[in-house]
DNA sequence: AAAAATCGAGCGAGCGCTCGCTATTTTATG
DNA sequence: CATAAAATAGCGAGCGCTCGCTCGATTTTT
């Protein structure tokens, strides 16, 4: 099983790579023509929204607090969004299109063994949320209480992690190496396993937990739940 | 197993009943003399305020929104708060209140069983948060945007039912009911599967699943990982 | 000197909240 | 038992303020 710090998505997860790639999907509505200038000034920008929004919500968060802490005048940052609700939608889709990157590229090899990609599933899972904790705690905690298109395409992206978490344990079931009465139900009790950890993420912070022993319990959990009790026999392996 | 029908919590977990209880905790704040009116129009606004609180958010709500809706005008509104941030905190600590007074009184009876103390604590909490969803959805959502008072109070509730879990899991295993690698651990996984209940809700009202299946799938689940494998062994009851 | 980037005073809309007032019910009085 | 007096409940225009957003002026870069 594989740590945080071996954790190679295939992507750059750093805010400055996040942003990168937020200008390329917002050409027309960024209105710098510097790319440098573009991603340097998002980057602080994004990080002030993250930190005000997660500490007092996005919609308490005023245009002055976020000019105030990205350094930017009111006038400059809209240079960069044509409005607050612009804004929030930038972030959403960049946490969906990161989900889609890392998760949507399992390593093939592992194709044929649903235990391992459960496992690299719920372990990679983990650690791109701890990558971009801030980025998923804004979208959990905001895109309930935005305009249709938020709330369609939050509920789209956790469809589709669901999706992925049925897909593998109806392979184990039809392989014979888990045993699951309801795949749909069972994939819907493993989402929040997941997301607790980023929703929560301070107690288990003051706990102590890492990343790494987070995964563990989440997999020991989840595979006590989906294993034929059969296998689970203390001389099993 | 019990069912949703038969849930008998001891308490009156109505609007009305609620909010009667609510008075009473508030009655400095209430200025209305008369009690039928007083919990016959704090019903109404409570109920309006859950409502479009739950859609858009407790911020986004204006005054005049919830005047409008609870029939009610804007200075009628202030005889029975003194600011819309009291309101939320008479709506979060009913709903605190509810959850001491439910979960706090377990049969008796089941004292020397975990496995039964278990499935009365989670199967009482998926029909306790079914009767009060709107309430549930509510303080989940706003009491993290909210004044410190707020967030600790959640802080608080959402620790006590953890703790009340692992309590019966570190029973458990003591008599060696349970096999559990790490009781706290244990305790925090099983939690977000109750939230999910009712923070999901409406997903699962779309697939329809109801309390009484939702209760099977999360007891099935937890005694899965808790139960030790000697234990579940094909030809063991 | 042209182009790009940034500035910040100012706008109208909408917010939470107040207050002088009316309408209704309860109580006191001859 | 009428009726005056007092208490209670409710009203809604309007206040001060902050919000998201605009735009002509200004600074910085090339």
């Amino acid at each position: 099983m594989g740590t945080l710090n071996e954790f190679q998505s295939g992507r750059d997860l750093s805010m400055e790579g996040l942003c990168t790639r937020l200008l390329e999907r917002h050409r027309e509505i960024v209105r710098i023509k510097k790319p440098h200038v573009a991603v340097a000034n998002l980057a602080r920008i994004v990080e002030t929204t993250l930190t005000i929004a997660n500490r007092k919500g996005f919609h308490s968060m005023s245009l002055r607090d976020l000019a105030e802490g990205s350094g930017l005048s009111m006038g400059g940052l809209y240079a960069y969004f044509d409005g607050k609700e612009t804004l929030l939608m930038m972030i959403l889709d960049t946490v969906a299109a990161a989900v889609d990157e890392v998760l949507g590229a399992p390593p093939p090899d592992l194709a044929g063994d649903p235990r391992a990609r459960l496992r690299w599933l719920l372990e990679t899972h983990v650690y791109l949320t701890e990558a971009m904790q801030p980025w998923f705690t804004f979208a959990y905690m905001e895109a309930k209480a935005f305009p249709q298109a938020g709330r369609d395409a939050a509920t789209r992206s956790e469809l589709a992690t669901e999706a992925l978490i049925a897909d593998i344990l109806a392979d184990g079931v039809a392989r014979g190496v888990f045993r699951v009465a309801d795949v749909t139900m069972t994939a819907a009790l493993v989402k929040p396993l997941l997301q607790d950890w980023y929703v929560k993420r301070s107690k288990y912070r003051r706990r102590g937990v890492t990343p790494e022993r987070y995964a563990r319990s989440v997999i020991a959990f989840v595979e006590a739940a989906v294993t034929p009790p059969a296998d689970r026999s203390p001389t099993a392996p």
